[in-house]
DNA sequence: ATAATTATTTACCGATAGGTATAAAAGAAG
DNA sequence: CTTCTTTTATACCTATCGGTAAATAATTAT
């Protein structure tokens, strides 16, 4: 009684792939953000018609969502790597300078996507708004522990402050992604970036 | 041959302050963005008509460029203030506590219209996008200025870079303006500056 | 008074927004 | 082949966008 798994699926089959077409949509919303990114911006870089989007990936709302998981997974991957550095210095140093080639990355938009992508929005877009600050909330957490880590190992002072460096941190990540979004060159952000871990407590 | 200048204007007189009708634009501009607030969005707050803001103060994008102008002279006023301070360190202090303060005062919206009013945007609001970037980059200079000035009064190391740190101040301050639009306290963020000042040059 | 001037009100404009109904097209299954 | 399923393409929907024409109201000037 076993189904066979058949090699194609059923039906007329599509003509892209989800996946290019999740990272056309990415620079849109990246350049443009959600609002301003249009439903003809969107369907001209990924090259489908509107219906295909709506069936493939569903509404607006939703591809936003999905193309924020793609960018999880994909540009923002270097998070997870940082994260497995030895220490907590190397840690918070790969973090922003990540964050900073990600950021003036040649390939892709200026800026980071989490902050551009909704940091102020009209009506229609609370929700996204919301999801946005969720998720760089789970950065700024997930370092915070990771910091929290390190210091129990002895790799951080005890009179550091695990959950102020970790807020430090990420606002600088942050400040960074709209200095990039302005214009900013690598370079000068790294040069913010030597700056910034001087703060870092010997 | 003197004319003698009338006490009231020709004409009928008008109904609104134009500076409140402004204050109440820019609260709604700091919150939605320029593409996000929407002409309703503004005349229902200001409490006038359509053709009244068009004949008061052009069309959206002069309107933007007028909310702009009042900002400086309004809620970032303490810009200036903390430029007066007379060392470099007071300077950056007070420079990063008002933006704190600024970003995070309870009658306010949260964040900098500066940084949220365009961050990322359609094809429609470009033009507003460059003036806001040019804008920042202005503050940015400013800063570097003062802190040249800083260290030829010899209030600033002769190894310290003043474009590097100004470029670092900016980045933190832009910083903080995500972290007040995402939610942060201002004690939070006073940790933030605290440990940011850290960094300086000593 | 009447004229001149400016602001307000109402109603409207074309363009575009996000989203969908419908039917043709392209494959697998029988 | 025919049938069934899914995707594609075209055309369209309503709501809202930024912006304005035209008439009325309120004031000063004469």
């Amino acid at each position: 009684m076993e189904q066979k798994k058949s090699a194609r699926a059923l039906g007329r089959p599509r003509s892209f792939e989800t996946g290019k077409a999740l990272d056309a949509a990415m620079k849109v919303f990246w350049c443009k953000g959600y609002e301003g990114a249009s439903l003809s911006d969107l369907t001209r870089a990924m090259g489908i018609n509107r219906p295909s989007l709506y069936a493939a990936f569903g509404d607006k709302e939703s591809l936003f969502r999905k193309v924020l998981d793609r960018y999880d997974s994909g540009p923002a991957a270097y998070v997870q790597e940082a994260m497995h550095q030895p220490t907590a210095r190397a840690v918070v140093q790969r973090l922003m300078e990540g964050a900073a080639d990600l950021a003036t990355a040649s390939n892709n938009p200026r800026g980071c996507l989490f902050v551009q992508g909704a940091l102020a929005c009209g009506d229609g877009a609370k929700a996204i708004q919301d999801d946005l600050i969720l998720r760089r909330d789970a950065g700024e957490k997930a370092v915070r522990l990771r910091l929290k880590r390190a210091q129990a190992e002895g790799d951080l002072p005890r009179d550091a402050n695990p959950a102020d460096l970790a807020r430090y941190v990420v606002t600088v990540i942050q400040g960074i992604a709209v200095q990039a979004a302005s214009g900013a060159a690598r370079p000068e952000l790294r040069r913010v970036i030597q700056t910034a871990l001087r703060a870092w407590p010997r």
